[in-house]
DNA sequence: CCGTATCCGGGCAGATACTG
DNA sequence: CAGTATCTGCCCGGATACGG
């Protein structure tokens, strides 16, 4: 679908679905330390299946946070990074984790009362 | 359910989670403006029903990001305000603004290429 | 090695009707 | 006025099986 103004909703909305995903956090996590191959990833996430681990990388890509770089080799290759847009957005991530903690303190206080 | 170490996924998620209902920007957007009362919320939002009104603010409550006050008058009246640490949010919210507007660019973009 | 195709279950948002 | 109760539909994440 082409882009249409106000087809995406409030743009503080967007940007939180752009980081929403159940395992978004966590890839990038680990490409802020580097670039990685698929199954490297898969390895350091064994939680997350390929095919869920698949679907999460390419929203990244499609929001322009990660880049996949595939080398038509055999084996297959392919590499994820992060992009120079991914790399600024480092710092909105850890003010998530002070919000988060804030929460987590919050409800550990709360049942420590009791 | 009481609190247990590590029953919270990683702190990032549940930021995320805290601002992450689908009118909770909005809502925090109002409120930043000053108190409110349910109606008056209703109001500014009419898209929203009162009863996701209703559970999104409850979530914010839980959050401790909004303060809930009832008067026990009748009529009754609620007054919903931000807590000093939902105060603490609006730079991470304003950071959210340009992460999306930069995707939503991204899009305008790639259509205007064709 | 790096995916795609398909199906399924739970949670959240929306609509509608009722209430102290 | 400010909710609650109930039902419904959809999307997202997870499991499993197959493919270049």
């Amino acid at each position: 679908m082409p882009y249409q103004d106000g087809m995406y909703g409030c743009p503080v909305e967007v940007g939180l679905q752009m980081l929403g995903g159940k395992w978004k956090p966590r890839i990038l996590f680990e490409l802020f330390q580097g670039t990685r191959r698929f199954g490297e990833l898969n390895r350091l996430i064994p939680q997350v299946s390929r095919h869920v681990l698949t679907v999460q990388l390419r929203e990244l890509e499609e929001s322009g946070i990660v880049e996949r770089k595939v080398y038509p080799s055999v084996p297959p290759k392919v590499e994820y990074s992060i992009t120079e847009f991914g790399k600024s957005l480092q710092p909105v991530l850890e003010q998530m984790i002070a919000v988060g903690e804030h929460y987590i303190g919050l409800k550990k206080r709360e049942t420590d009362l009791r």
